[in-house]
DNA sequence: ATATAAATCGTAAACGTTTACAATTAGTTA
DNA sequence: TAACTAATTGTAAACGTTTACGATTTATAT
């Protein structure tokens, strides 16, 4: 029924070596056999097993994504950089939504591992550290994408979080906002982490004293993000402005600022980590820290083409940490109309 | 280096049969022999080789999908809602980006198909009904999301794109609009023609006369819609309102509307196939029509492991084609002020 | 024409599983 | 206990390629 290499071999009057060279593309056949070898194919219609060739190369020709919610647009991006890199040095990718959820993250892990891809990027929760150790000491190829793993030392593409972070928040306080609120996801993501440390450092750095209940914790995604915002505008005392820690939690911030008739920015001013078309069109037009997003997946791909043909050539390759700066875009949901003196 | 089935049975002390019928839970192997393999197993941090399992089995558990376009919205929930589903039922997704171009598209094709996976779901472009063709006679699984492809009988997953299209501009024409543009994209896919026919329905039968000036057609991107939405604003009798038919013309449309300054919906109204938060939060919320985008996903997903389910059981399976209805949600932005007599 | 080197090609093993079938062991009955 | 059945296990082939190695053919030099 389904035609193999033999098939062809017979049909074409060669060995199946020869088909098999003919079809990689190997050297040392001569013209003519390569013609009846590929006319023997495509009369055949033949179409080679990827799967055995794999089993026999130990090579699949395939990484694998790991992200962390596949809804968000940060990471449509990502999928959508890592895939056209990959694509462009010839690798499948097969793309997994961890959902930022350990286990399902693990499973995926395993499941790529066991699939045999020839590299993994992982954007980790960070609670699957042993693991991603196992796999690195397995010689499979990782490269952590967005965040770090405490303790695991591998290849990683990162941006300038908390640098970011104090760019914004430094921001607001140049506007003339004080009292200045954080709506943030994990802080067992590096990620979280940094950011707040930016936004420590910007107001400790203006002599504002840190007020706890100005920091809200939630898990990065959109519903938090509307909850958060929504405790932190409903508190007596509530903040002149506030800054989201990423694209899903300010959409939710402005869902909740919206439902609550507030206006933007002289009732609050925001700020919000991410970039996005429709933090363009809104009015005001949001103000943002713009995250090399695109840049972010193509070096992560990059970085593990890299060493997976390093290794291949048998070169060894010593773990390298790529940081992209972020970069302040002003517009008018910071620009206060009364200033306060 | 690296250990296989016949490490974890020597240290076991059973046959290479045995493991595998451990692993792979089938019945008839003895407790005791049980534990003594799976205690071996993780002894020896045994992981199988899924490559070997798959050619061996000529099944590789895993489904791809082409969608049109990852960054947009509209497939970002696909790849999402499609993943879910497989992974429910034990399925590996592999996520390809056809770009909306037929010759990346085809190369995937082909690239799943020499993959071995076990069934793929497409969005097409339409182009490749040949090779779609020849996918399903050598009994590879097709569900066709989306779009349907001329000719071609498959399973398939769709939307009543031209009702959806009518009951938009049927509702422009109830708010008293009678110049209504359409910004639409490739005609050439099921959506395109069928929204386009939804809205040439809805104006005949309101008596308004088609013209063609009011008609714009693109390729279902965001550049594309804003540029087609100038070119229709900026002629001398300009439409009172326009129907965008995707999410990412919408997005053009809006940002072409804010650069042009003019206000919706006293100047333009608009209603966007698609529903997004971003609709929800502009001022003023968006009238859309909702497409059921997750159930679209989940739906094409059950049909293709339905289909691989049937097939290993022997059953046959005949092409079912499923059309799932959409929503007119009526916001602002179609809610005129002045209303035309 | 012969000897030698280089280019081309074929044979068969290997990749790591699963599985048909045979062989063995355990369980049951007389 | 013997004879038979059922349950459990093992042997070896098969899945469809690639590739080390050896065999053959071709080209080159003498």
């Amino acid at each position: 029924m389904k035609i193999n290499i033999k098939d062809v071999a017979r049909k074409a009057g060669v060995s199946t070596a020869t088909v098999s060279r003919v079809l990689g593309d190997f050297p040392g056949v001569r013209d003519k056999t390569r013609k009846k070898v590929l006319q023997a194919v495509s009369e055949l219609n033949y179409e080679i097993n990827a799967v055995a060739r794999n089993l026999r190369q130990k090579k699949t020709n395939s990484i694998g994504i790991i992200v962390g919610n596949v809804l968000s647009q940060f990471y449509s991006v990502i999928a959508k950089s890592v895939e056209d890199t990959n694509n462009k040095f010839g690798y499948n990718t097969i793309l997994c939504n961890g959902d930022e959820n350990p286990e399902k993250e693990l499973n995926y892990l395993k499941v790529l591992k066991s699939n045999r891809v020839d590299g993994i990027i992982l954007t980790p929760t960070g609670k699957n550290s042993e693991y991603v150790q196992h796999l690195i000491n397995s010689r499979t190829k990782v490269v952590l994408l967005d965040r770090l793993i405490e303790g695991v030392d591998c290849d990683a593409v990162l941006v300038d979080n908390a640098n970011g972070a104090y760019k914004a928040v430094k921001h607001l306080i140049d506007q003339g906002y004080r009292r200045i609120g954080i709506v943030n996801g994990y802080l067992d993501r590096t990620t979280g982490a940094e950011r707040l440390k930016g936004y420590l450092h910007a107001i400790e750095e203006a002599g504002i004293t840190k007020d706890d209940s100005l920091i809200k914790i939630g898990d990065f995604k959109k519903e938090s993000g509307e909850e958060l915002t929504k405790e932190l505008l409903k508190q007596p005392n509530r903040p002149e402005a506030i800054f989201t820690t990423n694209i899903d939690m300010s959409m939710g911030a402005l869902i909740a600022i919206k439902e609550m008739g507030l206006t933007i920015p002289d009732d609050i001013g925001i700020v919000c980590f991410d970039d996005s078309d429709w933090a363009l069109i809104l009015e005001p037009p949001i103000t943002v820290i713009r995250q090399p997003v695109y840049q972010l997946g193509s070096t992560a791909a990059e970085l593990i083409i890299k060493e997976i043909e390093d290794e291949e050539k048998n070169l060894d390759h010593k773990p390298t940490v790529v940081t992209l700066s972020t970069e302040l875009i002003i517009r008018n949901s910071t620009k206060r109309q009364i200033l306060v003196n």
